[in-house]
DNA sequence: ATAATAAGTTAGATCATTCTAACAAATTTG
DNA sequence: CAAATTTGTTAGAATGATCTAACTTATTAT
């Protein structure tokens, strides 16, 4: 079984992985905040347990089985998020640090309660997809407002940073999964939106933001 | 901070104090399952930080921050395994091994949010008191069922085992807390008891299973 | 009061996780 | 391409938590 701090390895693997699913030393150490010997060395453990494909010098592949494994920590983490926003009043800015240390315990009746109660949810507070208990994980192609073009009408669905200080700022511009925006224009200089939503009928988000706003364009 | 292990280690001590708050090394090794030296070896650095008096050859104390410490710890143990029975539909019987793991979990605001939604119970599952927020807990004075006479009304109160075998055999015979029994008479051979309570006129209780019940008595 | 037993301690080792310093390989750049 | 830079590895050490074997102190029984 996997330690908390292998777990933390593999969701960093899993999170990282690239489209060939490769991830390098440097990257990992980053994430993780720990020093690249610290991640070398841990990643050549991760091998000798089947975790993880691993050659020196190449970057690293979470097996198969490393892939489940990891799905299933971030399931745990996302429904954990879920609950505590939904059923015992969090705010959305303030699970995850929670749900990262819950992610470790091993119940498997408590997450299958959790998801019971939530109603086998598919999503998590932020926007997220919570992997299935097989740990499939669904793919979502969202598109980024800073994309976007003056005149779109789109809506908020997912983030791609949750971060407390963001979803602060989301929350005193009374900013929530599911509000519909309309694009205003954008400022060719610096690249900020003006949009309306709500009872907000003109504000300006900075580029910074708008990319990390994804959204479904409604028309 | 306490690591998870210094958490166990001090939980056990509050366990284990007697009346004088003494606990001896082997005790302490016994309840936690590892060697002496490892017991030893942990109480002396229990004792750089001040969590415990401590010298060579004599019983362990826990100093009044180790007490307050080890109770906080139960608090959230006890709160958990309340939460998993009220609000997430788990038997007495399935509680104790995941509240075991959440214990540790640092996040305030979650336990306060949990003996919020209980509203601010004063008792786990099992009977056991629950430490308030400043970590002082109520003693409470219960009966053993085996020390009560024929003639007697009591109700099931607490248990001073809470197994999963133990509570499983309750289920079993419909034991709960709360379940009034009468006691008919007691078997002098083996200190057997024989009780009746709601749909059961005639069951018999060891003495094992006697002295783990502990009553209050109602007449 | 010895001798036997139980309890407690010390020494020395292992394993997991982390670090820094030094070195080596790979990649980027002029 | 050669030099500079970045990336990755090895070596060696530290800390926390654990163990066994050997020894010492305390308690119990004869
Ligand atoms: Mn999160
Ligand atoms: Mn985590
Ligand atoms: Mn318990
Ligand atoms: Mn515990």
């Amino acid at each position: 079984m996997a330690s908390t701090t292998e777990e933390n390895y593999l969701k960093a693997l899993y999170n990282l992985s690239n489209t060939q699913g490769e991830v390098n030393i440097s990257e990992l150490a980053l994430s993780l905040k720990v020093s690249m010997p610290t991640a070398n060395s841990m990643v050549k453990s991760l091998q000798k347990s089947d975790w993880v494909i691993y050659e020196k010098y190449k970057p690293v592949t979470l097996t198969p089985k490393g892939q489940k494994e990891a799905a299933l920590i971030i399931r745990k983490h996302r429904l954990t998020e879920m609950f505590l926003v939904k059923k015992m009043g969090f705010g959305w800015e303030e699970v995850h640090e929670v749900a990262e240390q819950i992610e470790h315990i091993h119940a498997p009746k408590f997450f299958e309660r959790m998801d019971e109660m939530l109603g086998y949810p598919t999503m998590d507070p932020h926007g997220s997809p919570i992997p299935d208990n097989q740990g499939r994980m669904k793919e979502f192609s969202y598109t980024p407002l800073s994309t976007c073009k003056p005149g779109q009408t789109v809506q908020l669905t997912a983030l791609t940073n949750s971060s407390t200080e963001f979803l602060e700022f989301l929350n005193s511009r009374k900013l929530a999964l599911g509000t519909e925006l309309k694009v205003l224009s954008r400022e060719v200089y610096d690249l900020s939106l003006v949009v309306s939503y709500a009872n907000h009928p003109n504000e300006t988000l900075s580029e910074k933001v708008s990319e990390r706003l994804l959204v479904r364009i409604l028309k």
